[in-house]
DNA sequence: CTATTATTTCGATTATACTAGAAATATTTA
DNA sequence: TAAATATTTCTAGTATAATCGAAATAATAG
């Protein structure tokens, strides 16, 4: 995953209503649920959600699909534990300390 | 963890800079890296660094030490793993599919 | 076709964040 | 004390996002 795309997916959570929805829609499993739905359960404004939701699906956490008049949303789990994965990636892979220790130039350039 | 901190936790790693500086954190480590060598390594004019360290700080993300006129700064793993976690929490607790087809009123409220 | 329900677009307000240069401060070494 | 290095504060310009009411647009059911 790209830095660039990761800081861009985590500011999208990092709003705290689009971060509810997520939440939500974790808790509602791959199945999803309609956009009115969570409309009255979080007590959203239509407009605002819509807002959100389209957020949201620009970074390709939202997947959506039309039922009848009712667009279902889930969320892209495979894209979320993408995200989530990308901040811990590579930990440790050196450490700086040591070179310090042996005197090695780490700024050299 | 509580959504609202969750959020603005998720939003300071949302910014390309931030991020970067975060994985560059990660990589080097429980030890972590002078001030000076972020800067240099990775090219942040130095007042702009200091801002967004001071952000992460804020979120609890960053944890600082002086050493001599060196000030260390390394990655706090406990609480990114906590909100790297988060995201996916109580993960499929409830299917509004099959409350749907069994006719339950999920929107009552 | 009309009524009903679901969702989106428009438009306007308000606030907040990113960035970085220049100057200031702190800490160490000579 | 002076010089050198490290980090922070100040300040200011620029841009972008959150919010939501009202109106518009689907999509279906009767």
């Amino acid at each position: 995953m790209k830095l660039e795309d990761a800081a861009e997916t985590l500011a999208q959570l990092g709003n705290p209503t689009r971060l509810e929805v997520v939440r939500y829609l974790v808790k509602a499993g791959p199945s999803g649920v309609p956009v009115g739905s969570i409309q009255k359960q979080l007590k959203i404004p239509a407009s605002t959600l819509t807002h959100h939701l389209k957020h949201l699906k620009g970074v390709g956490l939202l997947m959506q699909k039309r039922e009848k008049t009712n667009l279902w949303c889930s969320i892209n789990f495979d894209r979320l534990h993408e995200v989530s994965d990308f901040l811990l990636e590579e930990c440790c892979s050196f450490s700086l300390r040591e070179s310090d220790k042996a005197k090695t130039e780490h700024d050299a350039a």
